[in-house]
DNA sequence: AAATACATCAACCGCTCTGCA
DNA sequence: GTGCAGAGCGGTTGATGTATT
């Protein structure tokens, strides 16, 4: 274990941050930005490598970072996160506003490992632990960065690898997913959005001639526009009987678009609904999210050409569900982010109740509480364009997407999506 | 009150990825 | 195509705080 190169070339400090440096470091970023890490420390002057510095930065000091206890909704959408993205933590964090990957690997590790295990879940596949047993798998998800980092192993448990089960279900459910046909070049290529659109179903997956491969997310995450909430449950009072707990986990048998749609934060087909424009037929119990296995949507289809209307064209069958995109501000009126205010009113709670840190000096805790609040929808309506931008499918957005994303996000896109997309190829393949 | 165990969290380390010359 | 440097990520460690004996 040697110093990081970095500090090699001069004796620089480790350990612990004091106010002094830090009030240097913010100074600095304050003023100049940090632009090049590795010049940050010298322009700073602080005696530290740019590493360190950077981890400073985005671990405590930035402004926009919430500090207090994790919510309970937090908690629960990091365990769907992580279900459907394993130890991603930067990707998890991106769904977190105001929190860093740093800060959910720790909870995670030190407390939401040990509720799952308490509650009869395996942290590690998500399933119940005697289900796990029985199986004699080794866990799903790598902790050992030499079997592929922590990607989610498809090919046994956890959500990804229930896959093979969804794509054998879509008859039943015909969900729109990201894809990619090298052999039918009109197909839309998510990675290179000018093609025009073209809807394609899951059920072509099932054909042969589609493969997911498009789907990627690079340091990001793979989004879906809809979601049915899981059912973690938020309290551990019914014990570690993995049988009787209200818990609910990933099932192979029992996955589907709401697995997937875990990457989404929690929106009920309620919030769905009025939300973003999406008529939920009142009668029909599949799409009213009672419980995993009665998510199956049928052709379930976003019309970007169309966003004014629900029954636009596109739709299939007369259960199709027709939504449209509505501004990101209207989401979040409408709560389709519903932890954000019980998220705010417990950080804002924690803010007033913890001690003061540092930091908390240095920005003024209880302004930054204001300025905080005051900047939350804000900081939620960024993250939600980021995600947007992230967000692509065939068909479905296309039009959409040309609309709405900036050319440098579209000419971002290609990259964005290779890596997953070969893993995800990878993983289809192994199926 | 002291010792010990446990929990939490900030920071480090090594690795991979990416951009550039 | 190759090598280098910077950035970023995830695993791990160690210090500190808290609970328990």
């Amino acid at each position: 274990m040697g110093r990081h190169s970095c500090c090699y070339k001069q004796k620089l400090r480790k350990g612990l941050w004091s106010p002094e440096e830090d009030e240097k470091l913010m100074n600095h970023i304050t003023k100049h930005g940090h632009g090049c890490w590795s010049s940050v420390p010298k322009l700073a002057g602080l005696q530290r490598c740019g590493k360190s510095c950077r981890l400073r930065w985005i671990n405590y000091l930035r402004p926009d970072l919430k500090r207090g206890a994790f919510s309970q909704e937090e908690e629960d959408l990091i365990i769907e996160l992580h279900a459907v993205l394993g130890n991603r933590w930067s990707q998890i964090a991106a769904q977190l506003p105001g929190r860093t990957d740093n800060e959910i690997k720790n909870l995670w590790n030190s407390c939401i490992k040990k509720k799952l295990r308490q509650k009869g879940i395996d942290p590690n596949t998500h399933k119940p632990l005697a289900e796990a047993d029985r199986s004699g798998a080794a866990p799903t998800i790598s902790t050992e960065r030499t079997s592929g980092s922590s990607d989610v192993n498809p090919s046994s448990t956890g959500a990804l690898g229930n896959l093979s089960h969804l794509l054998s279900e879509t008859a039943q459910s015909s969900m729109l997913l990201p894809v990619y046909d090298k052999n039918h070049p009109e197909t839309p290529n998510l990675a290179r959005p000018k093609v025009p659109p073209k809807e394609l179903f899951l059920d072509q997956l099932t054909t042969g001639h589609e493969s997911p491969s498009t789907c990627r997310s690079s340091g990001q995450t793979l989004y879906f526009p809809f979601q049915q909430p899981l059912g973690y449950s938020s309290e551990s009072g019914s014990g570690g009987d993995g049988a009787s707990m209200n818990s609910l986990w990933f099932n192979q048998n029992d996955f589907n678009c709401s697995t997937i749609s875990t990457v989404m934060p929690p929106v009920s087909p309620s919030a769905l609904s009025t939300s973003m424009g999406l008529n939920l037929p009142p009668d029909n119990p599949r799409h009213g999210g009672t419980g995993i296995g009665s998510a199956s949507v049928d052709s379930f289809y976003w019309d970007g050409t169309n966003p004014s209307s629900s029954s636009s064209t596109g739709s299939r069958g007369s259960n199709s569900l027709g939504f449209e995109p509505q501004s990101t501000s209207s989401i979040l009126e409408n709560s389709v982010f519903p932890w954000t205010d019980i998220a705010q009113e417990k950080d804002t709670r924690a803010h007033l109740g913890e001690e003061l840190k540092w930091p908390d000096l240095l920005h003024g805790t209880f302004a930054e509480t204001t300025i905080a609040m005051q900047n939350q929808s804000q900081s939620l309506y960024d993250d939600v364009i980021k995600a947007e931008s992230q967000f692509s499918m065939d068909g479905m957005c296309a039009s959409w997407y040309q609309n709405q994303q900036p050319q440098q996000q579209m000419q971002a896109a290609p990259d964005m999506y290779d890596k997953d997309l070969q893993r995800m190829q990878v993983s289809f393949e192994n199926i």
